[in-house]
DNA sequence: CGGTAATTTGAGCCGTATCAACTTTAGTGG
DNA sequence: CCACTAAAGTTGATACGGCTCAAATTACCG
């Protein structure tokens, strides 16, 4: 079935931008593709050019005009809003292959930062619609990422919509997971490139409950806190059980009954 | 018999599909423009075909085999996924303009279901890619809409990461309110074409919380109920101060006293 | 190897989910 | 047109989870 298991780098051997979505048709078992061909990424190389951003860096702000897109070469990207009492929003947290920039009206509607050195390729708006009214394909190339994000946002919104604590940060772990799965990556342990504070800001929770959701699950043997950035599951039943559970009272927790 | 022997309101003259949204370049006040020229719509046409769902009815399921994506005409869609404990979380509500039928490697994302009577085209998924590979311009309106979509999901999430009740049913309003704007619709007061149930599963409160929420805003002043389905603003303002706060805590306002 | 930021842990309070009773609306048939 | 019934919505009482404030602990950077 899924033939590209093996060999296949995380990382193409693409000149050029590089685009990773799961695919509209057909079944690949949620693998995220490659969609751009070695073709397509060479014409928008020729319109690109690469830049890098240190840690923590702003990569753009909210409400500036948006004058690219970019494309995440290497690290980690979170995608955000503050509002007006200066509190965070995360709306995404962005990854090698992913783009970055949505724009209304001319202006992003997010702000974005590097959470991690970023590497990543800029691509003039301007430049990068002409090259789309000129190639169809290319064009459904990119459709298919933006589907591709919207189900995520989707997602993201299913996971705000859980009320326990513990169930959004189960959610969250597995999330990452996904990622590091679909990218080929080490499945042995989930690597959290980014702050508690991000992780609170992105699941809609305070920071405390952020860590004692973490230090729970650790109490109850479903992970191992490995260190700060890296955690082990130790047992994915249990936190499949605890991701789908919705309230509070329905904690029967031991599925193993006799009728 | 059928419900249009009388004049059409606010669709537009033309005969085939119609796809709004605001804009990725260029101000226009937050407007959505109809995205399709006669010509594209009339394309379109040729491989669509009218159909119709009673209040209530199930469009499609989140598995089924996508065949077709939906352009609504007239009426109001529910978007949702259920849970294995049957409990409903609404992705979104979708009007007139709007497309539905999300997929991911060839199966639907989620449910979607007839809120009030709904007259939509329907699009065979593979004729519609067939035409996009030939019609670099429809592909980019598409991507225009695509876009559009993927902010209000991460509007939706925004909404759902605000933890008081009476904040998210006032974003919730504003929402709707937007939509009758951007529609070019009477704005005098909001229409909620769905149950006080969808909305809980929208926002991710319970009924109760819902009702309670808005039966608070109108002993505040700041709406009025005028039945179930039809809301009037009095305080615009305080609506957004609602909408704007973001803890229990930050709420003055209370007239110190005894009582 | 300090100094500081990040994270964890603790205590108390508040808001919302839940359970439950009640009121209103809509739908149906006489 | 009205009576009847079920569904939708509102209102009340209570419990508990997570937010806030506060302090202790750990990791990180120069």
């Amino acid at each position: 079935m899924n033939a590209q298991t093996h060999i296949l780098p995380s990382v193409p051997p693409s000149r050029g931008p590089a685009i990773a979505a799961t695919a509209l048709w057909g079944a690949a078992g949620g693998v995220r593709m490659q969609l751009l061909t070695e073709e397509e990424s060479a014409r928008l190389a020729v319109i690109s050019s690469i830049v890098r951003f240190a840690k923590g860096e702003q990569i753009y702000r909210q409400g500036d005009a948006a004058a690219s897109v970019f494309n995440i070469v290497r690290g980690v990207v979170k995608s955000y809003r503050t509002l007006p009492d200066e509190h965070e929003h995360i709306t995404a947290f962005l990854f090698p292959g992913d783009l970055i920039g949505l724009m209304e009206e001319g202006t992003y509607v997010n702000s974005a930062r590097a959470v991690t050195p970023v590497t990543a390729y800029r691509i003039p708006a301007a430049a990068l619609e002409m090259r789309l009214q000129k190639d169809a394909e290319l064009e459904f190339h990119v459709i298919s990422k933006v589907v591709h994000d919207l189900r995520e946002a989707q997602r993201h919104a299913f996971l705000l919509s859980r009320h326990r604590a513990a169930t959004k940060v189960a959610l969250f772990l597995q999330m990452l997971e996904n990622y590091q799965i679909s990218r080929g990556e080490n499945a042995e342990e989930i690597y959290l490139p980014m702050r508690r504070s991000d992780i609170a800001d992105y699941v809609g929770m305070s920071i405390e409950a952020v860590s004692r959701s973490l230090s729970a699950l650790e109490s109850d043997g479903i992970l191992a806190l490995k260190n700060r950035r890296h955690i082990e599951i130790l047992d994915r039943r249990g936190l499949e059980a605890i991701a789908a559970q919705r309230e509070p009272r329905d904690m029967p927790a031991r599925h193993a009954g006799q009728d």
